[in-house]
DNA sequence: TCTACCCGCGCG
DNA sequence: AAAGCGCGCGGGTAGA
């Protein structure tokens, strides 16, 4: 059922097979480390076991080198930092089973920082050094118990599952990559920029740009990309901004003000996702980004390299399917405003949200059909908007669904009042930070305002957590129960692989006679999320989903 | 010359 | 039209 994965101190690789409780339940195997696929592919045929180990990237990179995709994994690592802060189990301390075994490793620290992505590549085949394998079966015995004495066992255990799942469709992401035509790509730069300059000067497009706007302005030799030097010139020319962001030098009627919306729109084209940006990540026609899986605080998914999930519009074409092949791109509709719904069992919002669009439920439930103002609201209520139109829109919001604006208003005034908040799955906050604590031990009218500043800020922070936190969680069971059914879909010979993921949204690369089955195999695997996460809840989350030759196609 | 920080903008 | 959450990144800038 379980089978541990460990370096032994010879440098041998280390089975050992785990019972239900975690304790040994046979002797352990020795492999020589290049029998390690041969020997994972054989036990993962016969016996689906669950694999434990460290961490999910130290094994698992080389496995799917191999060609051994596995079903379900325990990520120690991942757990250990989701079971040390969880405000629904207690006297966990990660590490602690690690130390006792004698493993000189500091305590409290299971998960040294995660390994430079230089290191990454360099090691990647090498053995991952670490405490004994007798102390990491004895890291995840401490682990069950602490799930085990959770008064939230259920929604504990789905958590870290989820997220030991998730750690496996992030290390098969990275290993087949986004596919990337990079003479599309070429094709959309050259278009908005001119053709690929000589490192360092600015391509021609660029450059005559920034002629027309220092001649607009009337400031020869002016550098757009400097803030000051353009903050000056601005205001020479009679306009008197503030800042050089572009929502406020929308606001300015100039000749100069077009052009220069454009100079910076060309420029962050240039920089963020240029040659430079081409060379740098894609390489043999896939875009290879790391993710860092629990990488924010709320649980979502950061990256490494690339700025990856933040591909803009402009160059989506380039993601492009193989020929005989398709994307397959879904999206979870509103997903954020579905979840707190669910959370606040609140049936008013539910029922608003049968349809396929619930901006528009809710603007015909109270908002004169406005969908707009039906949307600026209910995102007003999640991010804790206090001003503007949508701070204005509360009350009306608060009077149509009192639990759904109640249920955040609560993880506000938690946050506010320094407590922890916790996600439906069981992900709950850090503690409060030193500033927030000194913060409280003022005595000051003037310390006594920056406190209050503070505790708004925690608040605003608390509201979006439980929010936004079990929505990752939503979108990690997706992606979880997904990427079984693509394993069920490839031994019956249809391939695909998840190639993309994004908060709420999925990209597959699949044969062409697999994507309808994809299709279906992600729209069965949002259903399923949605029973797992809130089993009787008639909460919808609905999908939109594209099958397409480029991502661009997508919605 | 190097480093740490801020700004601005892209994504959800 | 534009302030309220979470990120990563590149370039400029200030200080060492």
């Amino acid at each position: 059922m379980h089978v541990l994965v460990a370096s032994a101190p010879d440098g041998s690789v280390f089975l050992q097979r785990l019972d239900a409780a975690g304790r040994p339940a046979a002797p352990p195997e020795h492999l020589a480390r290049d029998g390690l696929a041969g020997a994972v592919r054989r036990i993962e045929a016969a016996e689906r076991p669950r694999w434990v180990w460290r961490r999910t990237p130290d094994w698992y990179s080389q496995l799917l080198a191999g060609d051994v995709p596995l079903g379900r994994c325990h990520d120690l690592s991942l757990c250990a930092g989701i079971l040390a802060h969880s405000s629904y189990t207690t006297g966990y301390v990660p590490g602690t089973a690690v130390a006792a075994a004698g493993h000189p490793a500091p305590p409290h620290a299971l998960p040294p920082a995660p390994l430079s992505p230089h290191q990454g590549s360099l090691f990647d085949h090498a053995a991952p050094a670490g405490p004994p394998p007798e102390a990491l079966a004895a890291e995840f015995a401490e682990q069950l118990a602490a799930v085990s004495r959770s008064p939230h066992r259920p929604r504990l255990a789905l958590l870290l599952a989820a997220e030991s799942a998730g750690s496996l469709a992030a290390a098969e992401m990275q290993h087949a990559g986004v596919p990337w035509d990079a003479r599309v790509h070429d094709g959309v730069l050259a278009e908005r920029l001119g053709p690929r300059p000589p490192a360092g000067s600015r391509p021609a497009l660029l450059e005559a740009k920034a002629a027309e706007l220092r001649a607009l302005l009337g400031a020869p030799g002016m550098n757009p990309d400097s803030p000051q030097e353009l903050m000056r010139a601005l205001h020479r020319a009679g306009i008197e901004a503030r800042t050089t962001r572009a929502w406020e030098l929308r606001e300015y009627s100039h000749p100069a003000i077009a052009p220069l919306l454009e100079y910076k729109k060309m420029a962050r084209l240039l920089t963020a996702n240029g040659w430079a940006w081409l060379d740098a990540w894609v390489s043999d026609g896939r875009l290879r980004p790391e993710y860092v899986v629990g990488g924010v605080v709320t649980g979502r998914w950061s990256s490494r390299g690339g700025g990856a999930l933040q591909i803009p519009a402009q160059v989506r074409s380039a993601a492009r399917a193989l020929p005989g092949h398709r994307l397959v791109v879904a999206d979870a509709s509103q997903l954020e405003p579905r979840v707190l719904a669910a959370l606040a069992r609140d049936e008013a919002m539910a029922s608003a949200a049968r349809g396929r669009d619930l901006y528009a439920g809710i603007a015909a439930a109270g908002f004169g059909g406005d969908r707009g103002r039906a949307k600026v609201a209910l995102l007003g209520a999640i991010y804790g908007a206090t001003t503007g139109e949508s701070g204005r829109l509360m009350p009306q919001l608060a009077r149509l669904y009192p639990r759904a604006v109640g249920f955040v208003e609560q993880a506000a005034r938690d946050g506010e009042r320094g407590l922890t908040v916790t996600t439906h799955l069981g992900r709950s906050t850090p503690a409060p930070s030193e500033r927030w604590l000194a913060s409280q031990r003022t005595a000051t009218s003037e310390e006594q305002r920056r406190a209050d500043t503070i505790a708004r800020d925690r608040g605003r922070f608390t509201r979006n957590f439980v929010v936004q936190g079990t929505a990752a969680e939503w979108a990690e069971c997706w992606i979880a129960e997904l990427r079984l059914r693509l394993l069920g879909l490839r031994r019956k010979g249809l391939r695909a692989e998840l190639v993309y993921f994004l908060h709420d949204e999925v990209m597959l690369h699949a044969e062409a006679a697999a994507a309808d089955a994809c299709a279906e195999a992600v729209e069965e695997a949002a259903r399923s999320a949605g029973r797992l996460l809130f089993p009787g809840v008639p909460v919808e989350f609905p999908l939109s989903v594209a099958v397409v030759e480029s991502y661009d196609q997508a919605k």
